[in-house]
DNA sequence: TATTAGTTTAACAATATTGTTAAACATTTG
DNA sequence: CAAATGTTTAACAATATTGTTAAACTAATA
């Protein structure tokens, strides 16, 4: 399917997540957009009203997006490591193939956190965490793992998954690692960030 | 010392760092930045020519700051776990008091890498990385410590210390915490962080 | 095929944002 | 104190960006 067979609407969403996840809503331009679709900017305001519009549905679905490889996996009846090395194996191949969501959703969130906290309402992710709470909690009850803060262990998945990614420009150049150098490391990272979470709680 | 003691370029400074840190390049308004110094555009311009060139003032000192924590330490005496939980504590101890340092330092690298590299070079964080891949090799071949990859144990400080930071209001939300509930978090946080980047490598 | 509804465009309008200038004001110093 | 230098302001100009409109075009269908 080339681009042509797709409809308008399609091209402009396509094009509007590319250019708003990459440049945050601030830094894109209609034009960009426009540009990006092979349309003209009275095209986007015929479609999506205004940029605030269309970036509400952009934002939407990259939160959803987001969210997505973290819920199923709780519920599942694997033991506790099991449900640990899926969630973080799960996330960063979602983030091999979605490298600049997190930064779009950190950024925004950050610069306007009422417009994050009205789309989390749409997203599973409270019910989540409680899910997450509990069987850290339950666990620690049975004396299967060393007792924790849930919240830090949350923290220590989040941060050693997610960060590489946020970070990644100034990362490869620091280490002066190209972009398949990265890929590959990502990969190793699986395992070595899964053992890491696991020691934590390891009696 | 009072704001009106401050001379009018240390006020645009000021006033520029605090809300070019906040709101990124795009996002800020040369006249927010007046209105936060309490003069007018006009001064803006005649102190620091364009938007872009006080921009590159305020993203210098800002990169300056964010590195200057790491430097020191790894040139000390002391052995590699003190160095590693050293570096850590004072890590964490800056971002408490910079808490809009890394998003600003990776959104604007994300979306301008050129510019990133140019600073970097007057920052002496080349030479940081080179020592900290000799001490750990060293320390590897010694067999002081488990041969790992230097920078899979770099990315680990650095995931560890400035993700919560940078996914701050969105792990807020998440969890529920308020502003001082984070803080008590990262403080406790210092020694958990610590102890996971030293099971790393211990052998 | 003539009508309709939907799509697309080019030209235009409105607004937001940055940048400039000339004149008023203040401060220093010969 | 007066000339010179530096500072500040208000008004203006230029540009960038978003948003609107009317008319041309297209495809479906009565």
């Amino acid at each position: 399917m080339t681009e042509i067979d797709k409809n308008t609407e399609q091209k402009i969403l396509d094009a509007a997540r590319k250019v708003f996840t990459r440049q945050g809503f601030a830094a894109a331009r209609m034009d960009d957009i426009a540009q990006e679709a092979g349309i003209n900017r009275a095209l986007l305001h015929y479609y999506f009203r205004s940029k605030q519009k269309l970036f509400d549905v952009i934002f939407a679905e990259n939160m959803g997006n987001f969210y997505s490889s973290f819920v199923s996996i709780l519920g599942s009846d694997a033991d506790l490591e099991t449900k640990i090395r899926s969630l973080v194996h799960a996330e960063i191949d979602m983030l091999l193939k979605n490298q600049d969501l997190p930064l779009f959703i950190i950024s925004e969130a950050s610069r306007n956190p009422e417009m994050m906290i009205a789309q989390m309402a749409h997203v599973p992710v409270r019910q989540f965490m409680i899910q997450f709470v509990q069987l850290i909690n339950s666990e620690a009850a049975k004396g299967n793992i060393k007792a924790i803060n849930p919240i830090h262990l949350l923290m220590h998945i989040m941060s050693l998954c997610i960060f590489p990614f946020v970070g990644r420009p100034v990362f490869m150049h620091v280490t002066g690692t190209d972009m398949s150098g990265f890929e590959n490391l990502m990969e190793e990272r699986k395992n070595i960030i899964a053992d890491s979470v696991i020691q934590l709680i390891k009696k």
